[in-house]
RNA sequence: GGGAGAGUCGCAUAGUGGCAAUUGCAACAGACUGUAAAUCUGUCCUCUUCGGAGUUCGGUGGUUCGAGUCCACCCUCUCCCA
């Protein structure tokens, strides 16, 4: 019996992952599994460009809208879910379709994450209350002591590496190497990566025009209506950050959707550099039509 | 026409005699195993064998060992009085 696929569909925002999953879904007869860190939240739209509800009716899509902004849910949790899908997927179909742009979440599917304990959510809160109030050093200094190994490694400005690490390293009274396996988890189905891009001025210009039609939309409104839990993780994210600093009174309107352009653009960025690392990916060029049949699959 | 002020590396900004020149943004490159649309790092006048070298602060002269900084004139812009 062949093995069964796993198609993923990377790519940064904007580059037309959405659309291509559908094709591709068709082409193929299976379903799509989400691997976007923001679509998962239902209270979030217009502004992570959640595929609509025609795009929903074109291919079953699974693990989007599936949680609250008010919920705790992280790689490990996605890498249950996913799992959970793929196998139920796997049952009627001999291939799969994961796309995002969350390459850690991608990777968390792809390869798993190691185990790790449970976190008492106030060992974290005393940790960022350190930070903010006292500043790196003392994060700095406890991991040195704590993880010496880890600290030779960890990037020693980041202060949510430092807390992480300290979280587990507080909670267990070991150290975060202890846990870190690094090892790549087997996974009974083939993955086969596909890259979505474009050029740089064909990727801004579609960003510039997603934004506007955003607005359009109202993203202001949904914006709005989020923005009393706007401290919560899941908001910050581009495209309402920038919002709330309009309703701050800090800048205008125009200024919020440059700024949230140029958001999007960074981010399009960081996302690329992460995709590129991974060589087993298949690059393919979204501004021309991509005909799948010619795709060894 | 009279008066006041300003022109600095893409943009903004610091600098009042030792400066290739502060800071922020943007840009570029990168890191990243439970916050990841988050967070963090490096580069950012030109050339470089990464030791340095060469050109810079509206323009032209001048003072000085030394000028972005002081002086003169010119150009451009902003504001106030006509």
């Amino acid at each position: 019996m062949s093995k069964k696929k796993l198609i993923v569909l990377i790519g940064p925002t904007a580059v037309g992952k959405t659309n291509l999953s559908i094709e591709l879904a068709n082409f193929l007869n299976t379903e799509i599994v989400s691997a976007d860190s923001r679509q998962f939240y239902k209270e979030l739209n217009i502004g992570v460009a959640t595929p609509s509800s025609l795009e929903l009716s074109m291919a079953k899509h699974n693990l989007i809208g599936h949680i609250s902004i008010h919920q705790k849910y992280n790689i490990a949790d996605f890498e249950q879910d996913a799992l959970r899908e793929l196998e139920r997927i796997f049952c009627q179909n001999d291939y799969a379709i994961l796309t995002g742009g969350s390459g850690l979440y991608v990777n968390a599917l792809c390869y798993g994450v190691d185990n790790m304990p449970d976190v008492d959510i106030k060992i974290r809160e005393e940790l960022n209350q350190t930070f903010s109030t006292q500043g790196i050093l003392p994060l700095q200094e406890e991991l040195k002591q704590k993880d010496p190994e880890y600290w030779e490694i960890v990037d020693k400005q980041n202060h949510i590496r430092l807390i992480r690490a300290l979280e587990i390293c507080r909670q267990t009274g070991k150290t975060f190497t202890s846990f870190r396996s690094g090892e790549k988890k087997k996974r009974d189905f083939e993955i086969i990566k596909l890259g979505l891009e474009r050029s740089r001025e064909n990727l801004l210009e579609r960003i510039y025009k997603r934004v506007d039609i955003m607005i359009e939309e109202g993203l202001i409104e949904e914006a709005k209506s989020v923005c009393p839990f706007r401290n919560l993780q899941a908001l910050q994210t581009v495209g309402y950050k920038e919002l709330f600093e309009y309703f701050d009174g800090k800048v205008d309107l125009p200024t919020a959707i440059e700024n949230i352009k140029i958001n999007t653009r960074q981010y399009a960025k960081r996302q690329m550099t992460w995709f590129k690392k991974d060589k087993n990916t298949t690059w393919l060029c979204a501004e021309n039509k991509i005909d799948w049949k010619c795709l060894d699959l």
